[in-house]
RNA sequence: AGGCGCGUAGCUCAGCUGGUUAGAGCACUACCUUGACAUGGUAGGGGUCGUUGGUUCGAGUCCAAUCGCGCCUACCA
């Protein structure tokens, strides 16, 4: 017999190295597989520095439910997995460890650093992807293996990397990527260029000031305000408005730059908006990315002051040379107002542009750069959305991305950086330029000519841009590009629609005519229960395993803190940790947390994860494990119907759960199609809880005892095969518990099969829809619930057994059973005969058509208010019921069914009330 | 500035194209170790659906306005 509760943690590591070695999760060879339909999902890569968060346990719950939900359906599956190289990251990790030797990656040199992160990637690279073996993700590991980790792709591996070095020199030839002097988000702390996207604007306390510009022909002054005084000494202008009077007689003539004495013209620019500030704009092309628009206007060459790591260069005046460029902005403010020049210095609220990996303010610094054109790829981009080819789940996301695409800029691809894929470009000694596909071709271009190959690396997300196509074997004609692509949905959150989305979209369009997939499920954010945003520093993180393997207090109070650097971090998270989790956190299991994930996927925008919620689904597991141990126990060794030529006799309430079982297997398809997992987790919660084990086992229970032994022989097959449909219903939420049991239930149910992951999927039949049996469960139902609350509020003891005496039998097409089920249900007896009921002020309640007695002397006194109370609700809800048939034009205008279905209302509520008054009457009231 | 989303029970959330008494989980109360399960069972308390108008026979659901919260995009020095 299988144990009393359920502990997830002795099955679930057994079957998993179980599928995975036996090559379940493979996907069929497009060869051999014929016209099987295909269901592909790409896997978000995830950084090869990553550890599983919260947020990519839920994202690969939804993903690896859909594909075992595929798989059992008997499609072609492929989850094709991945690592990306991450190049920042990753760099960033490597260059720690040789901080804590004392050395830079410059002491190294670029080829032994590059080594020194392979190695690192391979020793340690493919954490994350083990840990998602944990929650049962069932990707195609080996699909795409290259690196043979049995981790999928990596996007820097041999294969990969020749997709990014075609499409970079297609994309080159039709004039799509193209190199250019650009001013550029610049991160002087990493020496890189960054894309705007990758750029944080947030608002911050600051100054601005307003300085005063003298005029060349001494004739007075202009003032201009600006939050970054510093720039200044970069000035080739003076801007105002066209339209604006104040300053027209000064467009044309020329100010004296202070500090610098060069003489910049005063011009006229729509741009500028006249009410504020001074309505004077000082312009500084070198280090603004407007000012640099209203320079090309004015053909106004840009001059930049700063270095590469944010110091003041040789076109500053000698003495700011070298200051970083705060230091500068101090000196040029004190010297402006030495001078007098500094008209005021106020408080000021500005935005501020961060760089996303380091957090150092970027500087906008002009300097030579690849870029890709975007504006024919988004416009394809557009019109694969606008035509339905590509779906966003909730549909709503859309906007976001065709927004973003409507307004975009040319997309910098070039990083200053030592990890990634090097742009295959190389110069001669006249600056030439030549792409090439390997350096033999580019020497074949440059005709002998000495070259150096650029020494940038490409923006990680342009080859994540490509995986829906370099994964299957791009640039190569595979088969399996005919096959899973487009992949049938991509599930990511929302904050990547911009870096990886649509530039999937586009280069997918772009390189093989197809879109990358059909289906965009944007999930949830996931914070913690009270909706705040998970971050370290605040302590609130959840570590998936922890959920899934439980941690005790101290090492959780341990693992918050560590690595925590700053003291009030330390101290916020310490708190978190002793107010949310003070007993630490128990284990339950991958599949209870897959649960969870899944009952709380519903289309809102934020997923707040309740620890509570994951303790009730571990309750569920624990309840599906019991009652297929209630259900083992009655049916191992006996016979359970398997052999049809023997007589088996199925009761109402046989037929209704099996009736049942078809509306839930509906539900759960429609679910799945809907991307709805809250309600097909509810669903099947529903139906093993409340329909399969509160009411179906109980009342085999009964049926069990029958004498007959067709009855046995039905109960037992229907306990049986509604289980076994049970737990492949579930298993694409729960695939650990439901492998275990099924492997029990499914032989009793007459079934073979290795793994319960590759059989077919229930599938609703309804024709085994049952509406009189249905109907009849329905009014079982409300006898056993009446009766019950009889005994309630008249505060039986649950130990007691009475009778009840009723004036009518149940409508229903087979009274022994009821009855039989009653009785046990309710605990009561049930006389031979229906007929009146005794003189009695025993607890009398109305069932349908028929009113039914307890037999216990009550306080006729608290009998008689409780008949009261009831008779007091009904008349209320007859009041409602007879005016709204009164108002004629409800009657007139509502459908006849909505008025039909009122009026059946009202003479039910009006039969109940007479028997009710009825019993009021003999009590004396 | 524009756009998006949210506001329903103490908490976290469902509620589809408007139609019975607005639901679930957790929490709460009472009773119960009944041979699958106390990670359980039975019964119960708890909501004027943010506010105000409107459309309609009928509004949690549709429309408008308004308040509050959150997020995203954006060139206001």
């Amino acid at each position: 017999m299988i144990d009393k509760s359920f502990s997830p943690a002795a099955i679930e590591q057994r079957w998993y190295e179980r599928w995975e070695s036996a090559g379940y999760f493979r996907h069929r060879d497009p060869g051999s597989a014929g016209a099987t339909p295909a269901y592909c999902i790409q896997l978000p890569p995830p950084n090869v520095t990553g550890t599983l968060h919260m947020g990519h346990a839920f994202q690969q719950t939804l993903m690896d439910a859909l594909v075992r939900y595929h798989r059992m359906r008997g499609d072609n599956t492929n989850w094709v997995a991945g690592t990306d190289h991450a190049g920042i990251a990753t760099q960033i990790v490597v260059e720690r460890q040789l901080e804590q030797q004392g050395k830079t990656r410059h002491d190294l040199g670029r080829e032994k650093f590059v080594e020194r992160v392979w190695q690192w990637k391979q020793r340690s690279g493919s954490i994350i992807t083990r840990q998602m073996r944990r929650l049962g993700a069932s990707a195609n590991w080996t699909y795409a293996d290259t690196e043979g980790q049995r981790a999928g792709y990596f996007t820097m591996d041999a294969r990969m990397s020749r997709a990014v070095v075609e499409v970079f020199v297609r994309l080159f030839e039709q004039k799509l990527i193209y190199r250019g002097k650009r001013l550029v988000n610049w991160d002087p702390v990493l020496g890189t260029a960054v894309s705007d996207l990758e750029v944080d604007t947030e608002e911050e306390d600051g100054k601005i000031w307003t300085i005063r510009y003298p005029l060349a022909d001494g004739s007075g002054s202009i003032s201009v305000a600006t939050v970054r005084p510093e720039t200044m000494l970069g000035d080739v202008a003076i801007a105002v408005n066209p339209k604006d009077s104040r300053f027209a007689r000064l467009v044309g003539k020329k100010a004296i730059l202070p500090l610098t004495g060069r003489k910049i013209p005063i011009i006229a620019d729509d741009y500028v908006d006249p009410e504020f500030g001074t309505g004077a704009l000082k312009i500084t092309p070198g280090h603004d990315f407007n000012d640099y628009q209203v320079g090309r206007r004015h053909g106004l060459e840009p001059i930049s002051v700063m270095t590469l790591d944010a110091r003041m260069n040789e076109h500053a005046p000698e003495k700011y040379r070298g200051l970083e460029r705060f230091a500068a902005r101090k000196e040029v403010v004190e010297d402006l107002r030495k001078e007098n020049l500094l008209v005021s210095e106020k408080p000021y609220k500005l935005r501020v542009p961060r760089s996303g990996r380091t957090g150092v303010i970027v500087e906008p610094m002009l300097t030579d750069q690849w870029f890709v054109a975007m504006e024919t790829l988004a416009r394809k981009g557009l019109e694969v959305v606008a035509k339905g080819e590509v779906r966003f789940f909730p549909e709503h996301w859309a906007k976001t991305y065709n927004e973003w695409l409507e307004n975009i800029q040319d997309w910098c691809i070039s990083r200053q950086l030592w990890w990634g894929h090097q742009i295959p470009a190389w110069y001669d000694p006249e600056g030439n330029v030549h792409v090439a596909r390997t350096e033999q071709e580019a020497r074949e271009k440059a005709k002998g000519k000495p070259l150096t190959r650029d020494p940038d690396v490409l923006d990680t997300w342009f080859s994540s841009a490509l995986v829906p196509f370099s994964s299957l074997g791009w640039p190569e004609k595979t088969k399996d590009q005919e096959v899973f692509l487009p992949s049938s949905v991509l599930v990511t959150g929302f904050d990547i629609i911009f870096f990886w989305v649509a530039r999937m979209v586009m280069m997918t369009t772009h390189f093989t005519g197809s879109v990358p997939f059909r289906h965009v499920y944007i999930n949830a954010i996931v914070r913690d229960a009270e909706g705040e945003k998970m971050s370290k520093s605040k302590g609130n993180t959840l570590d998936p395993l922890d959920l899934i393997d439980g941690i005790d207090f101290d090492s959780l109070l341990k693992k918050s803190v560590s690595g925590l650097l700053r003291k009030e971090h330390k101290e916020k998270a310490e708190k978190y940790v002793h107010s949310h989790f003070r007993n630490g956190i128990p284990a339950f299991g991958a599949d209870a947390l897959r649960f969870t994930f899944a009952s709380l996927a519903t289309f809102a925008r934020t997923l707040n994860f309740d620890l509570n919620r994951c303790e009730g689904y571990r309750n569920f597991c624990n309840k599906l494990w019991n009652a297929t141990r209630f259900v083992l126990m009655n049916t191992e060794g006996k016979d359970c119907g398997v052999d049809e030529s023997r007589p088996v006799k199925l009761s109402f309430v046989d037929r209704w759960i099996i009736s049942r079982l078809q509306r839930v297997e509906a539900e759960v398809e429609q679910g799945f199609a809907e991307y709805r997992f809250d309600n097909l987790a509810g669903a099947i919660y529903r139906f093993v809880w409340e329909d399969y084990c509160d009411w179906y086992v109980e009342i085999a229970k009964v049926q069990l005892q029958s004498s007959d032994e067709a009855v046995h022989r039905g109960t037992r097959r229907t306990l049986v095969r509604v289980l076994e449909s049970a737990l492949r219903l579930a298993h694409p939420l729960i695939p650990f518990i439901t492998e275990e049991l099924w492997q029990r239930v499914a032989p009793l149910a007459g079934k073979k099969g290795e793994t319960v992951m590759l059989q077919p999927y229930p599938k609703s039949q309804p024709e085994k829809i049952d509406q009189q049996a249905e109907q009849d469960m329905a009014v079982l139902k409300e006898w056993t619930v009446t009766t019950r609350n009889l005994r309630s509020e008249a505060k039986i003891p649950p130990g007691e057994r009475l009778t009840l005496y009723r004036t009518a039998d149940p409508d229903v097409s087979d009274a022994a059973t009821t009855s039989a089920s009653v009785s046990a249900l309710a605990r009561i007896v049930w006389p031979m005969e229906a007929g009146a009921l005794p003189e009695s002020p025993s607890p009398v309640a109305v069932v349908r058509n028929a009113r039914v007695m307890l037999h216990k002397e009550v306080d006729p006194a608290a009998e008689r208010e409780r008949l009261g109370r009831e008779s007091a609700r009904l008349e209320g809800e007859i009041v409602k019921a007879r005016a709204k048939l009164g108002n004629t034009s409800f009657v007139e205008r509502a459908p006849a069914k909505v008025v039909e279905q009122e009026r059946e209302r009202l003479a039910g509520f009006e039969s109940t009330l007479a028997k009710v008054r009825q019993q009021l009457e003999k009590l004396g009231a």
